[in-house]
DNA sequence: AGGTAGACCTGGACGC
DNA sequence: TGCGTCCAGGTCTACC
């Protein structure tokens, strides 16, 4: 699932891939990936434009098209772009494309459309819509410390919660937890400073660790529970069957022996 | 304020 | 083989 590490991944390669260049069409393939704009004012804002940078907070990829508007990119939980210059090499269930007059394209694909595409006047105004907090890469311990600490609720939800820090999903909160120890309906009010400061590490080499595999399950060390999350798995330090607890919908997973 | 459930989506897994 | 059902997940809305 695109979390963090995976779009700052799909962000390095936008800016490698298609940045500068004149586009000559936009095709619309699916109404419903749109939010916040039609498809006729997209083309027009896009043709004839270029993208001219990048940004991202939290989960979401914002490309500035031209010196006006920025172009906002959520990739749902099966989304992803492709640029490619042969026709044969489009991805299935393409959504958004974009022609540049290189005569290459960029896909956006999202096979489950909960990916969204908008658009936004300055990443400080989406930010702001969006009710977004801080971007998990970019907190400082300071700051960490000073949201938890005013926090009342199970360690999980909170760390999954994009309007109080922005970029951790199911997958990355459940190895932020497993690295630090604690379990997932651990109260966040129950943690002294010493193991919020450890949280908060947890939290840093977690995506650090996602960052520098490319957000490739297979490149992650062999002691990630992220390589090993399913039911029934056993855990590599202690050798418990690993439980799973439901958390408003999303199913958390642990180590009973490992974490407190 | 915090929690929970449903809606939005599709396809893979699984049971019969 | 084939059909039905469940599950996966991010985010928004509604409601307790």
């Amino acid at each position: 699932m695109p979390e963090l590490p995976d779009v700052e991944n799909f962000r390095l390669y936008f800016q490698k891939t298609s940045l500068n260049q004149k586009i000559n069409s936009v095709q619309v393939k699916e109404l419903r990936f749109l939010t916040e704009i039609d498809q006729f004012s997209l083309q027009r804002l896009l043709t004839e434009n270029r993208f001219s940078e990048t940004f991202r907070h939290g989960k979401n990829l914002l490309v500035r098209i031209g010196t006006d508007p920025w172009l906002t990119v959520h990739f749902g939980m099966t989304g992803y772009i492709k640029y490619y210059s042969d026709i044969s090499q489009e991805p299935p269930f393409d959504r958004l494309l974009i022609n540049f007059s290189n005569g290459n394209h960029l896909s956006f694909s999202d096979q489950r459309i909960f990916g969204r595409v908008g658009v936004t006047s300055s990443p400080e105004q989406f930010i702001k819509e969006h009710h977004l907090g801080p971007d998990a890469l970019q907190i400082d311990e300071k700051r960490f410390l000073e949201l938890f600490s005013r926090k009342k609720r199970a360690l999980k939800t909170l760390l999954m919660d994009q309007t109080f820090m922005a970029g951790i999903g199911n997958e990355y909160s459940d190895e932020i937890l497993f690295r630090a120890g604690f379990l997932p309906g651990r109260n966040s009010s129950t943690l002294d400073i010493e193991e919020l400061k450890k949280l908060f590490r947890s939290v840093k080499e977690v995506i650090h660790t996602a960052l520098k595999a490319h957000a490739v399950k297979k490149l992650f060390p062999d002691d990630y529970l992220l390589k090993n999350r399913r039911k029934g798995s056993r855990c590599f330090r202690c050798n418990a069957v690993m439980q799973t607890l439901r958390f408003g919908g999303r199913t958390a997973y642990y180590c009973p022996g490992c974490q407190r």
